[in-house]
DNA sequence: TAATAAAAGTCAAAGAAGGTCAAAGAGAGG
DNA sequence: CCTCTCTTTGACCTTCTTTGACTTTTATTA
C-alpha cells in the first residue's frame, strides 16, 4: 500500500466488512492515533473514498461520545435509474419537469404515493419562493439531495 | 450508548414508554444519583431532548416533595399535533429545530423512517442553498407546506 | 410567621469530540 | 524541469457534553 490514506481506507473497509455489513463506529482521534497520523486526515479519507457515489454513508456527532458512522449501501439495480434521473435533473430543473420525474419514481416503486406528495410539496414553486432562475436551480438542487437520500434508504431495508 | 445524556434520555423514554404513554414523574436527584452524574445534567438532558418541539410537556416544581414531570404530547388528534407544529416553525427555522421537529413526527409515527430522511435532506442548508437569514424562512416555508400536504393525505385514510 | 431545609433552575466555563480550509509536500507525466 | 493532482499537516472553528457555583421556589419546622 503506498500511502496513509489508502491504508486508512482499506482498514476501514475492512471494518466495515467484518461487521456483517452494519454500520461501523469510529473515533477519529483514536484511528489518527493507531495509524499515527493527524486527526483530519481521517476527513480526508471519508471525503475522497466514502462518499455516496462510492457507495456509503457517514453521519458523525461532535461532542463528548462523538463518533464518526459509517455505513455501506448494498449497490442496487435502482441505483442506475436514479443516477439517469439524477442527469436529467441537472443544474436546473422546471416544476413540470420536476413533477414528471417524481410520477415516474412513483411508477417504477421506488416511492409511495404519499413521498409523492411530499416531494412535490417541496418542488412546487409556491414552496420554493424564489424567482427564476434561482428557483428552478434550488429545485434542481434539493431533487438531487433527494434522489440521493431515496437511494439510501432503500437499500437499508 | 455513547455518552451520559444519550443513556439518561433512554432510560427517561423507556420510562415514559413503560407507563403507558401516562405522564412520568420523576425526582432529579434522584436519577442524578442513579446514573452518578450531577443534578442539572438532567436539565441540560431535558433541554435539548425533550422540548415542545419533540412533542413533550416537561412541568417542575421545587422545594420539599418536588419533582419533575414529563409528558409525551397525546398525538391521537394529528390535526392538532400537525398544528401545533406549524406554530413552533413560525415565519423562521433553524436546521435543528427543523430537525428536532421531523424526528418528533417520526415518534409520533405520523412519517416513516424514509419520509423523514428525505424531508431531513430538504431542510438541509446543504439542499436550500441561499444563504441565512432567508434560509431559514425558507425552510419554514418548505416545511409548513409539507406538514399541511402531510396532514392532507393523512386524513384520506 | 420566620427561619431553615429541600428541592429544582440557570448559566457560564471547561472539556471533548469532529469539521474546515488552505498551505506545504510528493509523485506522475509531459 | 514544470505542472497537475493527490496527500499530508496543522491552525482554527463549531458543536455537543459535563460540571459546579449560585439562584429561586416551595415545604417544613421552630
Amino acid at each position: 500500500m503506498r500511502n496513509m490514506s489508502d491504508i486508512i481506507e482499506n482498514y476501514l473497509k475492512q471494518l466495515i466488512n467484518d461487521s456483517q455489513q452494519e454500520a461501523v463506529e469510529i473515533k477519529r482521534a483514536h484511528i489518527a492515533e493507531k495509524f499515527d497520523c493527524v486527526p483530519s486526515q481521517l476527513n480526508y479519507v471519508i471525503k475522497t473514498r466514502f462518499t455516496t457515489e462510492h457507495g456509503y454513508l457517514v453521519e458523525s456527532k461532535r461532542g463528548g461520545g462523538g463518533y464518526i458512522r459509517i455505513t455501506k449501501i448494498e449497490t442496487h439495480r435502482k441505483a442506475d435509474y436514479l443516477k439517469h434521473l439524477k442527469q436529467v435533473i441537472g443544474k436546473s430543473v422546471s416544476q413540470q419537469r420536476g413533477e414528471h420525474i417524481i410520477q415516474s419514481m412513483f411508477e417504477n416503486e421506488i416511492i409511495t404515493e404519499k413521498e409523492a406528495k411530499i416531494i412535490l410539496t417541496v418542488i412546487h414553486r409556491e414552496s420554493l419562493m424564489i424567482d427564476l432562475p434561482y428557483r428552478d436551480q434550488l429545485r434542481a438542487h434539493i431533487l438531487s439531495k433527494v434522489l440521493d437520500v431515496i437511494l439510501y434508504s432503500e437499500e437499508e431495508q
